[in-house]
DNA sequence: AATTCATATGATTTGCAAGTCATACGACTA
DNA sequence: TAGTCGTATGACTTGCAAATCATATGAATT
């Protein structure tokens, strides 16, 4: 079923751990000790979700020396979150979390 | 934080069933009666199911008589499902489930 | 070579969202 | 007005994804 990919994508971001990471690495990439001050959350869960979005290619690693830094695939993540902020913006006031 | 939002949108779209409703109703409104016989699931999870994806207007509703037509909101689903898939077909071409 | 630093990995636990079950409700029908 | 049809609702259960915990790895530093 064509669904399973979609789901696999979507879970990706249904989460606010990644999201947070996703949105910090908007900016400029960082190694996961910055990714980790940033987020204030522990490095052990953040190692495994980082690994999960570089799954499916949302984020990119590239290894210098004993630290990895860690970019966003800004080419199709960000017009996705712009579409989906202007959804949310347009379709979401009354929401539970809008 | 603003991540709250966006988890709470991407949530309803990283779900099998929800998804095969969304992707059901791309052609056409359906009542109830219609989106269990093509999904095959249960009266009670799907309607709960499709409360959820009108929380954050997915799905819009609309009462005739006894029954309920659910449709899709095309204007802000269709163009990001597109750039899902584009995502997908480029970058998960090794993912587990694509 | 031993130690420390940055990060990953695997096993286990846990929290919560999604499914199930039972029931309710409102609209139509006989 | 009793019954049934289409659908919703609320309480309960459960499955699974995510967090945690403990440990490993590999690269730098001493």
């Amino acid at each position: 079923m064509i669904c399973k990919s979609y789901d696999y994508f979507f879970t990706k971001f249904a989460n606010r751990a990644n999201l947070e990471i996703i949105f910090l690495l908007k900016s400029w990439p960082m190694n996961v000790k910055m990714i980790i001050e940033k987020t204030g959350r522990e490095q052990s869960a953040t190692s495994h979700n980082l690994k999960k979005l570089c799954d499916c290619n949302i984020l990119k690693v590239e290894k210098r020396g004993r630290e990895r830094f860690y970019s966003l695939n800004k080419e199709t993540v960000l017009p996705i979150l712009e579409l989906v902020q202007k959804h949310i913006r347009k379709n979401c006031k009354g929401c539970k979390y809008a």
